[in-house]
DNA sequence: ACTATTTCCTGGATGC
DNA sequence: TGCATCCAGGAAATAG
């Protein structure tokens, strides 16, 4: 399930070899759900088109797109399953493919997604600016503002992609453990020095991720089929039942918005 | 303007 | 072993 660590992950190793390839031709398979935009307006802005940056806005890839010097972008969320493999053209076509880029390099960019949960876009330039702040870029005034008189929980609200862009459900439960807050809080009761211990831990525990490679979990793997480290560093996601890593105290799982959200009962008030 | 709930989707795990 | 059921969850849609 990738969030925004290894959503950083993915994009970088996709930049390494993507970037300057030129998308020759497109095939998109027939389920609708992973398209966003329509499949005529996806094939018709990305073939021909230069691949600039690649890089990551929250838990979306982006592509910058070059066409006979009109911009556009190429914007892919991978969802739960999603994966984007460089491939050569004779290795199989996995299940659930559901695009194919030929590129004039000579490789494939391929979209695979069993679940369906992710999603292809298109759009010009300017268009795509995700709402949310980046967590490893807001300063503590904005973090602390972002929950003002929110009712919610704040386990919801570090989950919401308004807010915060790029926190999902591992992250966000991390993050609360090393703030030492409980997910169901009401972000609005939550004290400004509790706020200023949660922006660290939210920027702590994404950094230390990205080091990591992200967390592997379920199937994820890197652009280079690599998993990831940072799983071995979770201190309650998964962990329900297990003893706390600081107090001994059986690791707690609740479910908030449909989430299994995981804490220690003694450590997290 | 917010918030809570439901829905989408398949593979792997679980239960009998 | 086999079959049915449940569960994972990001974000959009729906309802209040």
């Amino acid at each position: 399930m990738p969030e925004l660590p290894e959503v950083e992950t993915i994009a970088r190793g996709l930049a390494k070899r993507v970037t300057g390839d030129v998308i020759e031709s497109v095939w998109l398979g027939q389920k609708k759900e992973p398209l966003k935009s329509s499949a005529a307006q996806i094939a018709s802005t990305l073939e021909q088109s230069r691949i600039g940056h690649v890089r990551r806005m929250g838990k979306h890839i982006v592509f910058d797109l070059d066409r006979r010097k009109k911009e556009s972008k190429w914007i892919v969320h991978l969802g739960m399953t999603g994966r984007l493999q460089v491939c050569d053209p004779q290795t199989e076509i996995a299940k659930h493919t559901h695009a194919i880029l030929k590129l004039s390099s000579g490789r494939e960019l391929r979209f695979v997604d069993p679940r369906r949960f992710g999603r292809l876009s298109v759009t010009a330039s300017a268009e795509f600016d995700a709402l949310g702040i980046e967590p490893l870029e807001i300063d503590l005034d904005r973090f602390i503002f972002l929950f003002h008189g929110r009712k919610t929980p704040i386990k919801s609200a570090l989950l919401n992609q308004k807010l915060l862009r790029g926190v999902g459900n591992i992250y966000a439960d991390e993050s609360l453990f090393r703030a030492g807050i409980r997910p169901r809080r009401r972000a609005a009761t939550i004290t400004r020095d509790q706020l200023a211990r949660l922006h660290a831990a939210v920027k702590e525990v994404l950094r230390e991720a990205i080091a990591l490679g992200g967390s592997s979990v379920s199937d994820y793997v890197n652009a280079d089929g690599e998993e990831g480290f940072f799983q071995l560093q979770h201190r309650v996601y998964a962990r329900e039942g297990e003893p706390c890593l600081v107090c001994k105290t059986p690791i707690k799982r609740v479910v908030i918005a449909g989430r299994s959200s995981h804490y220690c009962p003694k450590c997290q008030k």
